[in-house]
DNA sequence: GTCCTTTCATACGCTACCGTATGGTCTGGA
DNA sequence: TCCAGACCATACGGTAGCGTATGAAAGGAC
């Protein structure tokens, strides 16, 4: 990501940090570092930003937005059958390699050991679970069920993620049929 | 963790840095702060290891032994039916706060930026799916099946692990039964 | 008690960062 | 054109942390 001549924005600085921790993790997140990716030298971050910490605020503001509706707008595009959405909703994080769950995984790790990071992950996690109960209900389980098997499969595409970050290999279509017969499943 | 006024053993380190690791993730874990906590100085340390990297090491050894037969032993001595060790393990997951499920998440994080780790944890993954694949076939789930649903479980297992170190709110015993039938269901 | 080895303290150099200070350059508007 | 402000380069101070060098203390073998 080595940048043009151009001058940089804020967001320019926002999206090479998120750049650097999908890759390397929070860690990687250096103002020097990012300074170099981008092409210029520190004096352009400290212009744009108080210090390191807003940067990273400022990143978690950023993934807070298009990273609650960006999976959920894709899959509402998909299809109009809550199943056939479950099914692209858990092909997503199965499939794609780039972006969300590299991301996300990393957002979690770095969570782990701090608040900001921590809180902004609680309230994305709020949202994205209650729309997958939403489409539970809608897929004919009942309330109560809904909610708690919303959990197991939220929990279960967490898994996926961190799973995956460490080198796991990738679920299968097997998997992912069968996992959406035992949460859809009546009982 | 302040150590008294003996010697330090290479293992004193170790646990002292599995200890830092739980609490504060991989980058909480340096040679100068845990000789602080071990009540000694840099020079211990350097006498019994190389470097901070083979420090690292000697925990992944340590955490790869322990970490890996301690929740299986656990869950075996509890009982025989094959579905209460399931309903055991999950439970285990669950309730304990302490040691396991923290410093397993922390694990996780760190393997996502380290090679090292994460040859760890996969090796660490392996054995433990096979374990509950096994549970699962002895609990009366068809052997193809039973895979699949290992796989799934275990990533709940990952996730509820990855969701709480993130100060995600615990599961409830009512989300442990549902998961258990989900799982055990034949279908 | 003497010697040797293990274990550790102290002091130091080095690097990677963060953040600041200061001045230069570029750009849009009057 | 000319200026103010936005944008950035350069140089610097400060700190944290890794690793090394060197010698002191402690404990066992004889």
């Amino acid at each position: 990501m080595v940048g043009g001549m151009t001058r940089k924005s804020p967001d320019d600085w926002t999206r090479a940090g998120l750049d650097a921790l999908q890759r390397g993790g929070i860690e990687a997140v250096r103002v020097e570092t990012l300074a170099t990716d981008l092409g210029v030298t520190k004096g352009s971050f400290y212009h744009h930003f108080d210090n390191r910490r807003s940067l990273l605020h400022a990143m978690l503001i950023r993934w807070e937005r298009i990273g609650t509706d960006a999976i959920i707008t894709l899959v509402d595009e998909e299809a109009g059958d809550p199943i056939d959405r479950l099914r692209a909703l858990l092909r997503l994080a199965i499939t794609s390699s780039n972006d969300g769950p590299d991301i996300d995984a990393q957002l979690r790790a770095w969570a782990s050991v701090d608040i900001d990071a921590a809180d902004t992950i609680g309230r994305v996690d709020a949202k994205r679970i209650s729309y997958v109960v939403d489409l539970l209900v809608a897929a004919g389980v009942p309330q109560r069920q809904a909610k708690v098997r919303s959990f197991a499969l939220y929990r279960m595409l967490i898994g996926e993620y961190v799973w995956r970050s460490s080198g796991g290999p990738r679920a299968t279509p097997a998997f992912l049929d069968e996992v959406l017969d035992m949460v859809t499943a009546s009982g």
